[in-house]
RNA sequence: GGUCCGGUAGUUCAGUUGGUUAGAAUGCCAGCCUGUCACGCUGGAGGUCGUCGGUUCGAGCCCGAUUCGGAUCGCCA
């Protein structure tokens, strides 16, 4: 058992002062390089890495002898001096430097790894999430981290100064059979019946203002069994909030505060106040998306006025089945789109539900994929509507709204990308506000809550408690940031009499509310304070202002896609003893 | 559940029309090297071409099935 050195310095922090100091750093050897007698060896901790240097002239035999069997990633403490260097490498903060050694401990040797440590690597991400430990060695990885823990520790500072508490609420609840799917725990002591893991403490924030904790926040972990994405895993964290006596536009002043404090302290960012907003029904009219990305262009345009009287079969079809003929322009005239390259983007839109793609390209002689329907003065009348000029490309969807506004969302921000306009070191901060109450399931034709069926109507009759589903706007809002959604919350219904209207509208039966929220129905009767808040995606918040594209860049130990943790293989098989004590059956057939 | 892409050395990849012993880079091992920092030079080891089956005189390559991974749609109140 060799005895460890006392850490004096952090391997990436030594700099020209520290010129002449005896140091003791511990870390991985990074890389070592032989020069028949001298050998130079790269030393890594979290902070960064220094070069150490032997030189068999001035170092004792067996030192120098310990210092040839130093491989990859063995695990050392190095004690020496600090010199300033020779020849100095400008790429690295450490540069100015480097430590000739006067002591060497080996505390571990180390196989060699079967991913590089290396931050510009492209393994394999499966190789990445087995052998986690050694990918988190990566100085980006250690800086993500980092930056996570800054970001929590910044919003823990915020909210405390502005009067909010932080409250564990529990991860073994009731099962609620709404919205995504729950993780089921069962228990040895109540067989026949589970817990359920939360999706958000939604329940328990708003119990929590009935309980007068007035302003609560909890860095929560939810989880939700559904398919995953680059910006969605099992298992997330909220930076979820809770107010009482609040209304929209006091959830938003704090929230603008906090978002332009964390803009500033770890980005350097100066964002102004009030950030823009936007009606849900303009962000679908105009980008054909609930989270529209407005560092780019390339708005949606209405064209079914043009055609209300059209021969056109596809233009036709979709007035008759209710939907619109909408467009966008690619007016970034320095790429030339190819009949192969539309045709791909026919190709993808069609994942959206569009069944084609019309397309315009605007000269001086107007070519179209329609010429057969429409002559140049008819393609003029379209360019002219989309203010196409020379060289722009035309595309139009024509179908349900709802395909539309997809395909073309979709477009948009896909041909943004592949023209380089997601400039990341741009940051476009969009409320989203007035959204539906309800949403309407096209296959069965019920309604449900968009947000949740807590959500405040904007304006209700009081009179009659009716909510017209179709038309009712919510007290509800969504942050946006470059096209991602990374945070959304509403003010709540505290009134009984609003909140039996609300499930009047969605149609659910007294004995489903009672089953499902009796318990918040319950407490309501005692006096809820009105009250709302908002949640925050803490993984997707972190992968924007790390410029990173997957939100397991900024998780420790994320799944795979399939939602397993490849570093522990779960999830695992159970033994049949421990089933039987639950109380449970396996059903192993696919 | 659907669609698309992929699986060849530890790693990242190439592999022609189906034809000798499956290559490169990097990593690893050994030797040489006193100012490198992606060090350099020389040599070496390293492969069940995801799996199973089929076609063929002959399969990494063609066909079928299967499995694993990724992207995406559905889904995510």
């Amino acid at each position: 058992m060799s005895i460890i050195l006392k850490r004096s310095h952090m391997c990436g922090d030594l700099r020209k002062e520290d010129i002449g100091k005896d140091v003791v750093l511990n870390g991985w050897i990074a890389k070592n390089r032989r020069f028949g007698g001298i050998i130079f060896c790269d030393i890594r901790d979290k902070s960064g890495i220094s070069q150490i240097v032997f030189d068999s002239t001035q170092t004792d035999e067996n030192l120098f002898q310990l210092a040839e069997s130093l491989r990859s990633e063995f695990v050392v403490g190095v004690k020496g001096k600090v010199v300033e260097r020779s020849s100095k490498n400008p790429d690295l903060p450490t540069g100015d430097i480097e430590v000739i050694c006067s002591d060497l401990v080996i505390y571990n040797k180390a196989e060699t790894t079967p991913i590089y440590i290396k931050d510009d690597d492209n393994v394999d991400e499966s190789l990445r999430l087995k052998y986690r430990y050694l990918d988190l060695r990566k100085k980006n990885m250690q800086d993500n981290l980092k930056f996570r823990h800054k970001l929590v520790k910044l919003t823990r500072d915020f909210f405390d100064e502005n009067g909010f508490t932080e409250v564990e609420t529990p991860m073994l609840i009731k099962p609620t059979p709404e919205g995504a799917r729950d993780y089921l725990v069962p228990s040895r002591v109540h067989k026949g019946s589970m817990y359920a893991l939360p999706q958000s403490p939604q329940m328990f924030k708003q119990l929590l203002m009935v309980g007068g904790t007035d302003r609560y926040m909890q860095i929560a972990k939810c989880f939700r069994d559904e398919d995953l994405r680059a910006d969605r895993q099992p298992e997330f964290t909220q930076i979820d909030l809770e107010m009482s006596f609040v209304d929209v536009e006091d959830v938003i002043e704090l929230n603008e505060r906090y978002i332009q404090r964390v803009f500033k302290e770890l980005m350097d960012v100066e964002v102004t106040r009030p950030f823009r907003r936007m009606p849900f029904a303009e962000a679908m009219e105009r980008y054909g998306s609930d989270k529209p990305d407005l560092r780019f262009g390339f708005e949606l345009k209405d064209l079914t006025e043009l055609f209300t009287d059209t021969d056109f079969q596809v233009f036709k079809n979709a007035i008759d089945i209710g939907g619109s003929i909408r467009a966008i322009k690619i007016d970034n005239g320095n790429v030339e789109y190819t009949r192969k390259k539309i045709d791909k983007l026919i190709d993808m839109s069609k994942s959206y539900g569009a069944k084609g793609l019309v397309w315009i390209k605007v000269e001086e002689e107007i070519s179209s994929s329609v010429n057969k329907f429409f002559d140049q003065d008819a393609l003029r009348v379209i360019a002219d509507k989309m203010e196409a000029n020379s060289g722009d490309l035309i595309l139009i969807c024509a179908d349900t709204n709802k395909v539309v506004f997809d395909t073309l969302g979709f477009l948009r921000r896909h041909i943004a990308g592949e023209l380089g306009l997601l400039d990341d070191s741009k940051y476009e901060l969009l409320w989203v506000v007035d959204f539906p109450l309800f949403e309407k399931d096209d296959e069965t034709g019920n309604y449900h809550a968009m947000h949740h069926p807590f959500t405040s109507p904007k304006e209700i009759d009081l009179d009659n408690l009716n909510i017209d589903p179709d038309t009712s706007l919510a007290k509800a809002y969504d942050i946006v940031l470059n096209g991602v959604e990374v945070g959304g919350g509403s003010i709540r219904i505290h009134d009984r009499d609003v909140q039996q209207a609300m499930f009047k509208a969605i149609g659910i039966s007294d004995e489903e509310i009672e089953e499902k929220f009796g318990f918040l129905i319950e407490a309501f009767k005692y006096g809820a304070p009105p009250h709302g808040g908002l949640a925050y995606g803490l993984d997707r918040l972190v992968m924007l202002l790390r410029k990173e594209s997957s939100i397991k860049e900024v998780m420790a130990f994320p799944k795979n896609q399939s939602a397993q943790c490849l570093v522990s293989e779960a999830p695992g098989a159970v033994d049949a003893e421990q089933l039987e004590e639950l109380g449970i059956g396996l059903n192993t057939e696919k």
